[in-house]
DNA sequence: CACCAGGCAAGTA
DNA sequence: TACTTGCATGGT
């Protein structure tokens, strides 16, 4: 495979990058959610949807004490859609949140650690198979929801990357995903802190694709 | 006012 | 295969 360098230099290359961006901005301590249910729940809902939003569509939830495989599975789509409307595309969110439940209670009996006690390439495809789960959210779920090491890929992360020289132009979610992965260490706390110190970064700092901007913590790296 | 936010699937050529 | 478009709210 051809890449930027040589995979002897990227394996430090992404260590140092990570060892970066934690001594600029701390840990992250994401995901926000108390239980893996939660997190699995708010993953499908943030789908390019800032955050806030989220929060006040599973408070929505959570106020009604729905928030449970359960519950959610019996309340009408429509109910949902409505209750979930601050998170946005609400009516295609309400849909893809169902999919996803009818998936673990039909296949999975409801039990979330059935899912995550699947070889990784296996619970992954899994959550890939629930239309609605794309390859951001799947790996966002096994990682924040199961503690499994799946690394997260965004856009943010291709842009700084890309930036950087760590990703060429035409590469891939997995491309990119895999180079990651086997360029560090399985920790499933390294690449949570990771992922999300790449959005930290891409929020506040370096939004354009091409050069970098004063004060970024990356400068001259 | 425009633009963005922790994507994905379906449609078009 | 490689773009493009629809989906939608709330903050800056």
């Amino acid at each position: 495979m051809a890449q930027p360098q040589s995979p002897d230099t990227l394996a430090p290359r992404l260590m140092d990058l990570y060892q970066r961006l934690l001594a600029a901005f701390g840990p992250q301590h994401w995901w926000p959610g108390e239980t893996p249910f939660e997190v699995l729940v708010g993953a499908v809902l943030t789908q390019n949807t800032n955050w806030g939003n989220v929060e006040r569509a599973i408070n929505n939830l959570k106020a009604r004490g729905l928030l449970s495989l359960e519950a959610l599975r019996a309340l009408p789509s429509g109910e949902l859609a409505e209750l979930i409307r601050p998170a946005g595309y609400y009516n295609l969110k309400a849909g893809r949140l169902m999919n996803l439940l009818d998936l673990l209670a039909l296949r999975f009996g409801g039990d979330l650690e059935a899912l995550w006690r699947l070889p990784l390439t296996q619970a992954r495809a899994a959550l890939l198979s629930s239309k609605g789960v794309g390859p951001e959210t799947a790996d966002s779920i096994l990682l924040y929801a199961g503690g499994l090491p799946s690394f997260v890929v965004d856009a943010y992360t291709f842009r700084v990357l890309g930036r950087h020289g760590l990703a060429e132009p035409g590469l891939d979610y997995h491309g990119l995903r895999t180079r990651f992965m086997h360029n560090l260490p399985a920790e499933p706390d390294l690449y949570n802190e990771y992922h999300a110190l790449l959005v930290r970064l891409g929020k506040h700092h370096c939004k354009k694709t091409t050069p970098q901007c004063a004060g970024c913590p990356l400068e001259g790296w």
